[in-house]
DNA sequence: ATGGGCACCTGGCTGC
DNA sequence: TGCAGCCAGGTGCCCA
């Protein structure tokens, strides 16, 4: 499910009805997750309060008095807030019951997402230590693009896919920003020329901004902290569109298969 | 260093 | 109806 912005509405949409609450307790219902939930993490972070939500990538960091709960939605997990008393569907695998009656509910049909409690610095554990620049972030611009891709012949799309060269752009949004840039998936990394990379760092911050606006895109198991689904599928110009006409151009878009996702694009506005 | 492929899971859909 | 096969928003890890 959620790429960057998925992620940043469930961060935006849980903050404010967990900020400043207490865990009374963290009930596991199913620690396989992909990787196993410790056994001692309940006890480590009953008690403590909840001092804000923040993001970094795809992962959520929920930070506590004496350390932080790091969490990653996986393919098709989501969050929700809601009356602790509400009954558990199938899939719900963790519960953080807060003192003000609510608990932040974690749901997970395929397992892919995790849970990890850290107390040293967040920014240093492995997974997030190698981590890429923030699309949004001032860091990420036309000239940190044109220098990582001088020597990938990679394609295009598998690059800004690949976290260590720029996070959160996830299949949808590759496929997006990669129409509104006017090149091709499947061009090689080096072949890009100094003005498209400029105008692909715009297409990717642009879509992921417009799609934080929207709440996000369901394509199927997506909710947002309330419950809703996020609007932006229906702008999406080409992701899931295989055969049907160009938004821009009426040419059919076409849908081919790299490296074991789905691609999309339209041969005549992509060069 | 780079790139390719697989693995982890469940569920929904298609076609025989 | 049943079942096999394929597909799905991610990403860490192993191998060449």
């Amino acid at each position: 499910m959620p790429e960057l912005p998925e992620v940043e509405t469930t961060r935006r949409g849980i903050e404010p009805h967990i900020q400043g609450c207490r865990v009374l307790a963290l009930a596991v219902h199913e620690p396989r997750l992909r990787w196993r939930v410790e056994a001692e993490m309940p006890a480590q972070v009953a008690g403590q309060a909840v001092q804000g939500v923040r993001r970094r990538a795809k992962y959520l960091l929920i930070d506590l008095e004496r350390g932080s709960l790091l969490l990653h939605l996986g393919m098709s997990g989501s969050l929700r807030v809601m009356p602790a008393a509400t009954p558990r569907l199938t899939h719900d695998h963790f519960d953080l019951q807060l003192d003000s009656g609510n608990t932040l509910r974690f749901n997970d049909p395929r397992r892919f997402g995790s849970l990890h409690y850290l107390t040293e610095d967040p920014a240093q554990h492995p997974l997030l230590r190698k981590l890429a620049p923030e699309p949004l972030d001032d860091a990420f611009d036309a000239a940190y693009l044109h220098r990582v891709t001088r020597k990938r012949r990679v394609a295009i799309k598998l690059l800004i896919m690949n976290s260590h060269l720029v996070v959160g752009v996830g299949n949808i949004y590759a496929s997006e920003a990669l129409f509104r840039a006017g090149v091709r998936p499947g061009r090689a990394a080096k072949s890009l020329t100094r003005e498209e990379c400029a105008r692909l760092v715009k297409a990717i911050r642009a879509v992921l901004a417009m799609a934080i606006r929207f709440g996000g895109t369901t394509l199927r198991d997506y909710v947002g902290a309330d419950g809703k689904p996020g609007y932006f599928r229906r702008k999406l110009y080409v992701y899931e569109r295989g055969g049907e006409p160009c938004r821009r151009c009426a040419t059919p878009i076409r849908h081919l298969v790299h490296s074991q996702r789905s691609t999309y694009y339209c041969p005549q506005c992509q060069a």
